[in-house]
DNA sequence: CTGAAAGCGCTTACAG
DNA sequence: CTGAAAGCGCTTACAG
């Protein structure tokens, strides 16, 4: 900045107004400010400019969700950065991978990073250590798990009555051992899901065969493994509900390796890439991450612009995608 | 930092010294310090100190790529997340989109960011608008795709020779009549799957019937037009070569919707998720993103640790993976 | 409308 | 081993 003066022949503080775009420079004097800058490929340092500024805002916020590899927190990622991009703020990302202390680590470094704000998928179960920064002024907007002590905004999706959704589809087809498979019990979505499953049938007056329930799930091989003690047991279900992408997965090959993919439904949650190009096609409870994102998105921002009114929880509808493997009817009914 | 020094009863210069971890600080006045860091929930402000640090590192890289919601970019911003994270650098993310305006954007909003390092897989084909921020000795490691018009380490896949075993595969089943699917011509990689595909048919000393070459397919449903003209033609391509991700699912929904996945071959390339889920399976050229990620991450981190050996090219071999579709025979065997 | 001085939070380069 | 002064690149708060 000190180069692109000297060789305009201003003053510092007149480079500073042409950059900040300031009306109030004399046109010519700007053209020349303008055609030195471009002349030395000057680029203004934010972080400078954000260490002196009243506001601080050094025009990055965070992203920090559970793995920036799976499909969900990728697409989350994305539809942040799109809003984020067209008011020139730039996107630092991180996974907690369910990790509590990887979430107080990254917060920190963010933090020493002087983000302007957080958008978060937590990995822990209390979030009162974040209050001294929020107080300070940093807004956080939690995506996908509600915070914990801490008043926060946040952007859910209504898992619980999706599923809740889909299990209904289920009984109208007739079945009445349906299995759920869960992930980790720890996760907040996780939770919620079996609630919503719970829900369903015991509206139903149905009540929950503890042998057909399986929690802590994580990984497909063990949904594969557990899917298949199931289905190879006495009395199998005769519908499954997998909780979450990769015990779709395990349990989609554990039936099909049985040969069982006619005979035994299955629903999944969240959708799946070429879900439509398996046979049967899978029908899914599909969130919509692109509108969570950019609800979280647009809610941040409008913090960061001022808004000071009571916290909000937004509520994203999932939906029921109906392609097939969940309406296979149950072996009584045929 | 000042508030701290006046917490712990020292100067400023030692607050600095214990916050960097200079050995030379007496035990008691450290630990008064940190007693006092701690009260207060002192956070070094990183931006501040690397405006006056020699080395103005900021402790922040940028990962650029084509769209980090797609699973291939997704997976290799995962993957240098978790080598910096070793080192606590922060990763800024940003998606170019194949547009090279969009290049010019995000790398000016990183460089006025004072990013560390670049790690991208650019959308233009002229990077010599970098050789500044180069020699100023910001280190650019390309992904992809090979910097043009500069010199930049760079870690690529060997998608013409993978595509070159695959193609060989196909004709090795007897397949004479292949059909190619190929992404926008103007992408590098695209370019290269293009000339392995033509390498292997000249090398059989067939020459490519352009009849059966689709370039330029961006979308599934471009592609499953194209493939659903090709396969309904009087002369119909025994086998098909997707070069790229939805291109293939376009392709195997063509296929799908005319009941002929047991007859026409099916190779893709890079692997999707579920593709072992499918009937057939479907054989696809697969990278290996995280390897890729892994150079590259490693490639700049030595260069920010001052390696100034000549630039590289690291070539990360893809894998033919065999998994049904690809190993149907063309007809006229059977 | 323009600019000289002070200061953001930190490290550097010295002195003691 | 510890600290006072100067300065990184910028904006603020004034003065003219």
């Amino acid at each position: 900045m000190k180069d692109v003066a000297a060789l305009a022949g201003v003053s510092l503080k007149t480079v500073s107004r042409v950059v900040n775009n300031e009306s109030t420079v004399n046109e010519e004097l700007a053209s020349r400010v303008r055609l030195a800058a471009a002349q030395l490929h000057y680029q203004p340092n934010i972080s400078a400019s954000a260490l002196r500024r009243l506001d601080g805002r050094s025009s990055t916020i965070a992203v920090l969700l559970e793995d920036l590899s799976n499909p969900f927190s990728a697409t989350i990622y994305r539809s942040v950065e799109e809003v984020a991009i067209r008011r020139s703020v730039v996107v630092v990302g991180g996974s907690f991978e369910e990790d509590p202390e990887r979430e107080l680590t990254l917060t920190a470094a963010m933090s020493r990073h002087r983000v302007d704000g957080f958008i978060m998928a937590p990995a822990s179960r209390d979030h009162s250590y974040l209050a001294r920064e929020q107080r300070a002024g940093t807004p956080f907007v939690f995506v996908d798990r509600p915070p914990v002590n801490l008043e926060a905004d946040c952007v859910l999706s209504d898992s619980r009555d999706g599923v809740t959704r889909a299990t209904r589809h289920l009984l109208r087809y007739g079945h009445r051992r349906i299995a759920f498979l869960g992930d980790l019990t720890t996760i907040y979505t996780s939770q919620e899901r079996f609630a919503g499953f719970r829900d369903a049938m015991s509206e139903a007056g149905l009540s929950v065969d503890p042998t057909l329930v399986h929690l802590d799930l994580r990984t497909a091989p063990a949904a594969e493994h557990v899917v298949g003690r199931l289905l190879d047991s006495a009395n199998p279900p005769t519908a499954l509900f997998a909780g979450q992408n990769l015990v779709l997965m395990g349990a989609l090959r554990a039936i099909r390796s049985r040969h069982l993919q006619q005979r035994v439904a299955v629903v999944g949650f969240d959708d799946l890439i070429m879900a439509d190009l398996l046979e049967p096609a899978v029908t899914v409870v599909a969130q919509n991450p692109e509108r969570i994102a950019r609800e979280a998105a647009t809610l941040l921002f409008c913090r960061l612009d001022g808004d000071t009114s009571p916290v909000r929880e937004v509520v994203v509808p999932s939906e029921l995608v109906i392609r097939g493997s969940g309406e296979i009817p149950a072996p009584s009914v045929v």
